[in-house]
DNA sequence: AAGAAAAACGAACGCTTGCTCGTTTTTTCT
DNA sequence: AGAAAAAACGAGCAAGCGTTCGTTTTTCTT
């Protein structure tokens, strides 16, 4: 699996809008005919980002929005209720396609070691096709509204126990050390995340994402896994 | 060298204000005693920090700041020119004292293994005694106006090249193996920074800081240090 | 203690914001 | 093609914003 081939099956994911969490919101919508939701929904999504990730969601102005998704004020309004709806609808259509993709490729495998580089693989694959989003979400939803920062706080935990998980049935199968897997979870993490927020700095270093995974992948492995399971690894180290 | 021996001896240099860069802003502050300038600067910093740590700088109003502050409108505006001189003041002054700090501890260390090791821990116990504004740097300078954001980039840059310059040196006299040292210092730093970006996960969980430090510098110089020179390194893998 | 200088005060101003709603344009259906 | 339904429009409203400034309170000086 690399960051191409990846790419081209998660586009049919991403066009999925109408999913169970997205029902709830529904009501809010006052245009009827499901494609043109779907159609001005990206538009919208996608000028949300664009502006917010610039210069912050709170500064972003409806009028900010109303030129970049090529909406006027009125039409805007028929498809959220009000600013923090419109930030709950984006929140709640991204967290679940990502979810969706994540377990579906983790669940996929079946070896330990496998297991593990495929999260770190996959979760940095998705961050990368949506990096916008990924960027946003980090950097916007711990100012907002109690309910939405608990969502953050939850999805944020989720994800570090999928690794704490596989690194705890490594160590009981004997592929992985004995270690403190909750903090290796969470550098991991760590390391996934900056990938994202500083986006910039490896587009300038020329760093590609393939890199940057076989690069986390040795980092932990080096640290993580025992040495009977090391051979043709203890190699690859002097390669780096 | 621990966190408590540091925080006292850092608490001297947090209070003087009135730095070289910080006189460049000294003509915007209508105050004329030197200690009401301090101690209220300190009040509306403080202030700042708080409000904006929980709603965003952007979502602070004056009116929340005078509040917290205790001070009335017209009397903060005594001590800047506008909101957005606010942030710079605030900015250029914990700026100077972090750098200042970060360099004095690291010259003091002659051999490279611990200039890394000490690297890492001022950086961790820095972070820990100034959350509040690395917290604030990390997620609002972004959204600022150009120079401003143009200062964050390169101190963001100025600390990594630190570490990439340890590695550097440390593999040119065989105490590091041969790495991609530019990346190893990226990743670090990203989880340096997971430290006062997540500070309510690792207060949930009971992690100290000596214990983060520990765990990185471990993690770090299981990939980095040479077996030559991993004597006593071997075991305590183990032990974590 | 009294007068002057310094600091703090907060109502008021002009502007921007999120949002609404009466109207116009586009699409759909027969 | 024409009428009805759906969607898009954008000027206008109240609320809230950053900032100012004439006045009052506190501090310093003699």
């Amino acid at each position: 699996m690399n960051y191409l081939k990846f790419k081209k099956s998660v586009s049919n994911y991403a066009k999925d809008f109408f999913n169970e969490d997205f029902f709830e919101n529904r009501k809010n919508i006052r245009i009827k005919k499901e494609s043109t939701v779907a159609k001005n929904l990206e538009k919208i999504f996608d000028a949300t980002l664009k502006i917010s990730n610039k210069k912050g969601f709170q500064a972003m102005t409806m009028r900010d929005l109303s030129r970049e998704a090529g909406l006027s004020m009125g039409a805007l309004y028929s498809y959220f209720s009000s600013k923090e709806d419109l930030l709950k609808m984006l929140q709640s259509q991204r967290r679940s396609v990502t979810k969706r993709i994540l377990e579906e490729y983790i669940n996929h495998e079946t070896g330990i070691a496998d297991k593990l580089r495929t999260a770190i693989r996959i979760h940095l694959y998705l961050s990368e096709a949506m990096q916008p989003w990924f960027y946003f979400s980090y950097m916007e939803t711990k100012n907002i509204s109690g309910p939405e920062q608990a969502k953050a706080i939850e999805s944020e935990l989720y994800t570090e126990k999928i690794f704490e998980n596989i690194l705890k049935d490594g160590e009981k199968s004997g592929v992985f050390l004995h270690r403190n897997h909750q903090l290796t979870a969470s550098v991991t993490k760590a390391m996934l995340q900056d990938w994202y927020l500083k986006r910039w700095k490896y587009a300038k270093r020329n760093v590609s994402v393939e890199q940057y995974a076989k690069y986390l992948i040795s980092i932990i492995e080096t640290f993580c896994l025992s040495s009977e399971h090391e051979n043709g690894r203890k190699k690859s180290r002097r390669e780096l």
